[in-house]
DNA sequence: GCGACAG
DNA sequence: ATCTTGTCGC
């Protein structure tokens, strides 16, 4: 079973949300990796609207094939709303449920959301990765804060997402002339391994997958297939 | 004060 | 995020 570090409780309040992420962010560490990962896990929820249950679920891979090796699923409560730059007390908790039902410990972990592109630079990938305590960063669908300028049409290329005159992540084409990800460290990571790892995530090699890396997409799938009884929570 | 606002 | 069919473009 995989582990993690309980570091605070996650019966807060919005403002005590807040306060707790001033809190932890001095303890975010942007630098490179420190081994080489072997396997990568993505992760995400899917719920019913209106409803207070949430399906979380957890695909990891081996980096070299993209071969699923493992996954993890649960049904789970959400006490806590989706509000702007507090997404991670909504969905870490039952994340941190299926993260425990992993034999494997994934050595990087991708987020659907961002690391530090965030108001007080600490977005999902970035708090989860205090508890995990490993690698981790976000790929989003969508900016939270900064501005970007339009990189070039080819897969790849990439441009700085600027807040407050820092770099906090980058626009990412992961497939010519398609909308680019919006790709940010969260922690024990840095931003051109985040890039870097973000594209080896292709599904068809090079450019022939899709807009999303396989991790997200299979995470996805996983929870979705989950929440329409498709697929039971392992045990 | 007025908008914007990950999933 | 979720609810949903067709439709524009390469």
């Amino acid at each position: 079973m995989a582990h993690y570090l309980p570091l605070h409780d996650w019966n807060v309040s919005p403002t005590e949300a807040v306060a707790l992420q001033q809190q932890l962010r001095s303890q975010i560490r942007i630098e490179p990796l420190a081994e080489p990962p072997k396997t990568i896990a993505g992760c995400d929820i899917s719920f019913n609207k209106f409803e207070e249950t949430v399906y979380a679920g957890i695909v990891v891979l081996r980096l070299d094939t993209l071969e699923t090796i493992e996954e993890a699923g649960v049904v789970s409560t959400a006490p806590f709303p989706y509000i702007p730059g507090l997404l991670s007390f909504r969905e870490i908790p039952s994340l941190l449920q299926a993260w425990a039902k992993l034999s494997i410990e994934p050595d990087v972990v991708m987020f659907d959301g961002h690391g530090i592109a965030h108001p007080r630079r600490i977005g999902i990938a970035s708090h989860a990765g205090l508890f995990l305590n490993r690698p981790t960063f976000g790929c989003g669908k969508s900016v939270l804060v900064g501005k970007f300028e339009e990189p070039a049409p080819e897969r790849g290329s990439w441009s700085p997402m600027m807040h407050y005159r820092e770099v906090i992540g980058a626009a990412l084409r992961t497939k010519n002339k398609v909308n680019p990800v919006f790709v940010s460290p969260g922690h024990l990571i840095d931003l051109e391994t985040a890039i870097s790892l973000t594209l080896q995530c292709d599904g068809g090699r090079n450019g022939t997958g899709y807009r999303l890396p396989e991790p997200t997409r299979r995470a996805h799938n996983l929870v979705n297939a989950l929440r329409k009884g498709e697929r039971a929570s392992t045990v």
